[in-house]
DNA sequence: GTCTATAATCGGATAGAC
DNA sequence: GTCTATCCGATTATAGAC
């Protein structure tokens, strides 16, 4: 007997991944945009395209789908910053493509960086433990690096820790508050030129920041 | 006939405004902490020790009550900031003061704070308007402050739109990443020391973005 | 002003056919 | 893997007695 084989394994598997990564980006969008509870399964179920029933088939229930967009948020974000501290060059070279890096990631994944941060200002109930495990070594690698260069006299002696919260906080609210700012300069959404301003501003404060005086 | 008046009307009146600062108080830390969605006007009423349906007396919908809720979060707020612009004074010592406020409102309403960050994350799709109305005018002054300490000569030239950004940035941060920044910490809750870190730090950032380049 | 009771709806999740 | 049908609990809000 001929069975009919609708799909090899493999094409199986990358049409569920297309799916998975739709029902994804849809999730994220609507997280950032109206929180967890805001947000329901039968709307990103809609505006993925299927039903609210073939979305549970992916991710049985919501909690797991909110699990697998934080996951995948700090996925994008790790690559992009993991390799920044292990950079050689100038401090002021590698702290402005920290700055730099940092501020694409609000650019390109303005909701990604949104849903992270809904979650971390309600306390981090749900995702605090994978904060811990995954991003906090991170962070503090980082400090150790500043304070390794100011060890080493290559910058001046400043407070490394809020030194980092600040470059985090500068560069993170260009995707959390980019509605404020939006509405200052009267303009419906933040341009490329914005960011190009913001980049340079930042840059420029957090090597002066670190800069001997002379 | 002697009829028995419970309370004068000014004892009645006191109770009530007692009664809806208590329900405000305790709304803003639970939209603070679960978002609007995730808020329900029972456990706002469990919190402040009332039923459901008193109040509902009180406030009649739950828009009505979040809409209060970030009415006194701007009031206190607006109440704060609002005479520092008009502040005489050297560049350096109003920046430092500005600095200083916008960190203590974060360490003293830490919930006020977050609230009004969620509403603006999520697109201030609710609170808008008010936005336009309220906030942005006292920003837009605050850069002109700056930008005419610079066409003074008072302070060097940088982009003083995006240094309000940066400041803002900074200072706010305290309240929405403070649970973030307690865990790189390794403490349960971030310290009075470490906000007096945060406020040299970011007031020598600011007054040093701001310095002339001898 | 506060209470009891309840209406009306919605949302997450399950069962089972195909 | 996708669909139809449905359950069950929770939630906002109202009605009306006291």
């Amino acid at each position: 007997m001929d069975i009919h084989v609708k799909e090899p394994v493999r094409d199986g598997a990358r049409r569920r991944d297309k799916l998975e990564g739709a029902i994804l980006a849809a999730a994220t969008r609507l997280f950032a945009e109206c929180g967890f509870d805001g947000t329901t399964i039968a709307a990103v179920a809609e505006r993925t395209g299927i039903s609210k029933q073939n979305l549970l088939y992916y991710f049985p229930t919501k909690n797991s789908l909110y699990g697998r967009v934080l996951d995948d948020v700090l996925d994008d974000w790790l690559e992009r910053m993991a390799h920044l501290a292990d950079a050689a060059g100038e401090p002021a070279d590698v702290l402005r493509a920290y700055v730099g890096a940092k501020l694409r990631f609000s650019r390109e994944q303005p909701w990604a960086s949104r849903v992270y941060a809904m979650e971390v200002i309600g306390g981090a109930k749900f995702y605090g433990e994978q904060i811990r495990a995954r991003v906090v070594p991170l962070l503090r690698r980082d400090i150790e690096v500043f304070e390794r260069w100011m060890a080493d006299g290559r910058i001046a002696c400043v407070d490394a820790t809020h030194l980092l919260f600040a470059l985090w906080a500068m560069t993170q609210s260009y995707a959390d508050f980019s509605a404020q700012m939006a509405l200052v300069l009267d303009k419906p959404e933040l341009t490329g030129a914005d960011f190009e301003d913001a980049e340079r501003l930042i840059g420029d404060m957090v090597v002066r920041a670190v800069a001997s005086t002379a």
